[in-house]
Order: C-alpha cells, then structure tokens, then sequence
DNA sequence: ACCTTCATGATACGTCTGTATCATGAAGGT
DNA sequence: ACCTTCATGATACAGACGTATCATGAAGGT
C-alpha cells in the first residue's frame, strides 16, 4: 500500500477550519473553498475527505459535539473532588454562558446549525436530540441525586428542571452573542436562577 | 404626476412573501428572485422597492418585529378585562411558544435573524436590542405591578426575572423547533416556570 | 523493477446569486 | 397634445458556489 496519511486527524484539522471560519463570517460563509483555504489545503482535499457539503457540515456537527461533551466533563473534573450536585449544576451553566472564546464559537455555531436543522429535516436530526438529550438526562440524574441528598426542595421536578436548566441557558447565551446581555450578566441570571432551583445560597460558586 | 400605488402595501406585500419563503425553506433559501417569484411580482420589482438584498432583510425583519408586536397586544386585549398579572404574564409565555403555525414562523425567522446578526454587526442592530428589550420592560413593569400587587413574593427580582422569562422562552422555542420538544411540553415547562416564580398556583391559564 | 492503490493538484462546467442596464407602458400636470 | 415622472418588464453580467474530471506524484507489495 502506499504512503497513507491519518484520516481522522485530516478530517479534524479541515472540520477546525470550518469552525474557525463559521465564527468568524458565519455559517453561510464556510463554503468548500474558504474552508479550505483557512486549514491550507487545496480545494480538492476538503471534496477528498468529505465527498460533499453536506458530509462536511455533518462531520463538523458531531466534531463540534464531541468538543462540547470533552469541555464539559474537563470542567466537571476540575470541580474538588466531592463536589455538590449544586455546584455541578452551577458549573454546568457557567460552561453553557459563552464567556470565553471556545464557548462563544460554539453556542454559535451550535446555534447556527440549529436554525439550518429547522428546516432541513434531513440535516444531521440525531446530535440536535441525542446530544442535548444526554445533557439532559445528565442533568436530571444530577437533580434527582439533589432530591436524594435533601440539596434540592421536594416539590421540584427533576426532569422540568432540568429541560428549563437547558432553555434558560440557551436564551441567555442567544442574548449573549446578540450583544443583548453581557457574559457577566448572564451569569448573574443563571446564579439567580440556580439559586431559585435550590433553595437558599450556601454554596461557593466555580 | 403618474399613476402611484401604495410603496408600503407593496412593500408589506413582499415582505410577507419573503417571509413565507423563509418559514418553509429557511431564510438562506430566500433570495431575490424566490421572494419575487413567491410574491408573484418580477424581480425588477422586488429591487426597486428594496434597492439592495440587504435593504430587503433589513425590512423583513422590521415588518416582523412589528407583526410579533401587534400579535402580543392582541392577546393581552383578549384577556378579560382586569387581567392579573400573573395571567399577562402566562399569556406571554403561551404567545411566545411556537404552537401555531404562524409563531412557529416568527420563532424560526427571529433565530435566523438572531444568527446571522451574531457575525454581522451592519445587519439591523436596533431590533435585536430594542425589540426584547421593549418587550423585557413590559414584564419588568408587569412584574414590579405584580410585587405591589402582592402576588409576587418580595423576594423575586422583576428585572432579573424578566431577562429570565424571556430567556426561558427563548430557548423552548427552539426547542420545539428543532424538533426536540413538543409544543405540550414546551407549554407545560413554561407554565412550571410561572408557578416557581409567582407562588402556588391560582390563576386560570389561557 | 513494476504495478496497484492512495493522495493530491489543476482546472473546467453548469447553475445560481446579486446587481446593473435598457426599454417601455401608464398617467397626471401644463 | 405633450412631456415628465412613476412603475415595471426583459435581459445581461460578473462572480461565487458545489461538483466533476483529468492528471500525476508517492509508496508499499510482489
């Protein structure tokens, strides 16, 4: 056989390009060749690795995804070691507020991806439920853990808390990037809030 | 002077088709020519009412802004008459909910909107701060009502709940539009939301 | 040494897009 | 009656886009 070069590491390096591209100028402007010139390679190499665009965008959805479940499980570990369900939960929002660079590019184009899947069925339908499905249930299994430990009021509803923890820090990091709300305000929101879910503060935050 | 007809029935009428267009094939599918094609009209027409693509979107969304607007004043008018706040405040969760087919439209147009105002500064500023924000500080005030009223326990910041309504509502909404909830579901986590922030229930809903 | 297969470059094709240009009805002021 | 101005149609143009084609190095199996 002859020379072969990694595949997936190819694949990785263009799939960065489009996210870098995408952040910059928006989705619209990751065409074959912007991609392709912003990982410098040649036009024919992002066709060789992905036959078509949509094989490229769908490639990006799930690189993008995979992104997001690693950062939020480093963020879990760096938490001290027997961290409350509060403050997991607490971690939890601050990751999703796009307040640093990496988490901006991808509420972006996360988001991005969202609004093209609402209207093209065929878009990649499995990471816009499965992924934050998962996060979901992650969530829930967090909240009912809190109901164990007495952390969390019993009249809460773990999983409508969990699905509400989702929409309210998805709205505020859409503020976010519309320029609507400061990073920091919306953390404020989604203090206040987890301090609504739980009950009266007595935890530090991360 | 010769024959004139009505630039801003015109207008509208374009508008409405540009619209149309969006909702079905998403707004990237909405170029010059299928807005005119769908509006009926040449495409010299469409340009001569709207000089430029930009121009075009920019007055889509305008006109959106404004049919969301009336749409919401509407449903305040058609609760009966002393409406407690809590109910004005349930009516706007249940407007801003995709159920129908026509806030499903506006949900979806207002997010793409939203993303492609996310990298490109030039495109209509003013609506996406002055339009939520107007709408935020109607539920602030519904809410600062709602606290002399006493059926807001003292405790709840109506401005922070305000940007957290919104928020909420937000991020259900594409939720539902991606498929991920249904609009039920959605509707029942929203009114979950009311019940936490005003006490227990007590109001009928609508 | 050669041949097969992988990997990559150069380039061409057809389509669609936004915009510009030229032309021409239609109607009211004078 | 005529001329000016509004409104609209037909069409052309340059560029970008996704995709396809042809050609050619590079390297390991035999």
């Amino acid at each position: 056989m002859p020379r072969t070069v990694d595949h997936g590491q190819r694949r990785a390096h263009i799939c960065n390009a489009l996210v870098r591209t995408a952040a910059r100028d928006g989705l619209h402007a990751a065409t074959m060749r912007s991609v392709a010139a912003e990982a410098g390679v040649s036009l024919r190499l992002v066709q060789y690795y992905f036959e078509t665009k949509a094989g490229l965008l769908h490639a990006a959805l799930l690189h993008l995804e995979e992104r997001s479940h690693r950062r939020w499980n480093e963020r879990l570990a760096a938490l001290p070691s027997p961290a409350s369900p509060r403050a997991r939960v607490h971690a939890f929002v601050a990751e999703a507020i796009p307040d640093d660079d990496d988490s901006r590019v991808f509420h972006l184009l996360w988001t991005s991806f969202a609004v093209l899947a609402m209207t093209d069925p065929a878009l990649a339908e499995q990471p816009f439920v499965s992924g934050p499905e998962r996060l979901e249930r992650q969530l829930t299994d967090l909240l009912t853990e809190a109901h164990a430990d007495g952390a969390l009021p019993t009249d809460q509803d773990p999983a409508l808390e969990a699905t509400r923890l989702l929409a309210v820090t998805h709205g505020l990091g859409t503020d976010v990037l519309t320029g609507r709300l400061t990073p920091q305000r919306a953390l404020v929101v989604a203090g206040y809030h987890v301090d609504r879910v739980f009950g009266a503060r007595s935890t530090t935050d991360t």
